[in-house]
DNA sequence: ACGATAAATTGACAGTGACAATATTCGGTC
DNA sequence: GACCGAATATTGTCACTGTCAATTTATCGT
């Protein structure tokens, strides 16, 4: 191996999402990215200024895992609206089961899009997919007309709610009472579409 | 003051909570909080086997801090089954903003009740409220019949989820768009009730 | 070939969690 | 009131971590 290690910057991040899913989040430390990817305790200051820098590059790349999965789920569902809304939710939640750690770590903290380019890329990248599944929805809320950002604010909440809920073991009384977690399509309201159709 | 403290225990679940708030979750240690009450590096070992179990303790106090909020937000509300659901909404957001690092920190880790019965109480207590405010609610999800928990779990998620996006500050998109971040109310499906009063 | 620069290493330091050994205080018993 | 065990707190130590400074090695343009 090269003493340059060619892309030294995303081998670290990979190195962190595999400790993360791992050895859970109070492994993900400087040292032990460096030690897993092979080079010296410090070699990661080169590329992060810190541990947060670190850190802010897992997130965005958990943030863009989320998008993939969420289109991975569109791309085989119907075409319908009502099929799209429900795909995108179930790819949120896949995600956030199939990578606790790093859902809950992409989440834990205040998006801070200022200062981090690529994060904010791949938030906004997220949010277009909201946008996109939520535009057959009708704009109004309990009958009166509202902007489509409340909308698409009413439907990210339940999504992300349920998928927090369920990562962090939440839904466990449900269980006991209904025999399993429920699947995010058995608690999910039934948002009303425009023209009456429900995408069916 | 005392060798014994007397209630180092519970002043050191205190000084967590201040050091939580005042410096943030990357700031709650164990020598912080000992240094901040006046006793020795080690003097939580008796109290406290580890962090996490301190961390623990400070968990089930914001719990049960969160369950007083939406209690005294419901005092204050009318009686109404739909004035006293959006109370007890309120009280949670609120909580929420007024204690984000806590908030956050409650949230982020497993419920975890089994080896810790002072975190599954305030847990039990805490559902206790939503289990009340959700019972006016129909026991209905898009035309057929469903379990309490089907919608109680619906509810907890739309709230939770709400929350989770405003202490990380997440409703940044909407503010741009709508010129203030909106309140819970303004994003809150119109969640049908029994009798089909909706509690006015 | 060579020098500037990027990339990685080594070494050091303070802060932290955890543990062991020790000291101090408290509560009950004679 | 003296005494002893248990509870509580202290001191000292160790490995690990983040961060920084100084140094070494490789790469690239000229």
């Amino acid at each position: 191996m090269a003493y340059h290690h060619g892309n030294l910057r995303q081998a670290l991040v990979q190195a962190g999402l595999d400790i993360l899913a791992e050895e859970g989040p109070q492994a993900l430390t400087l040292r032990g990215c460096a030690a897993r990817v092979g080079v010296s305790h410090s070699a990661p200051k080169n590329h992060f200024e810190n541990l947060e820098r670190l850190t802010a590059a897992i997130c965005a790349e958990g943030h863009r895992r989320l998008s993939a999965r969420m289109r991975e789920m569109m791309a085989h569902a119907e075409p319908a609206p009502r099929a799209q809304l429900v795909a995108a939710a179930k790819g949120y939640v896949a995600f956030a089961l199939d990578h606790p750690n790093l859902f809950r770590l992409t989440f834990a903290h205040p998006a801070a899009t200022e200062f981090d380019p690529e994060r904010r890329a791949a938030g906004e990248d997220a949010y277009a997919i909201l946008r996109t599944v939520c535009a057959p929805l009708a704009a109004r809320l309990n009958g009166a007309p509202v902007p489509r950002s409340i909308v698409e604010t009413m439907v990210w909440s339940f999504v992300h709610g349920y998928a927090a809920l369920a990562v962090t073991d939440r839904l466990r009384r449900v269980e006991a009472d209904i025999g399993h977690i429920p699947r995010i399509e058995e608690v999910m309201p039934d948002f009303e579409f425009e023209e009456g159709v429900s995408g069916e």
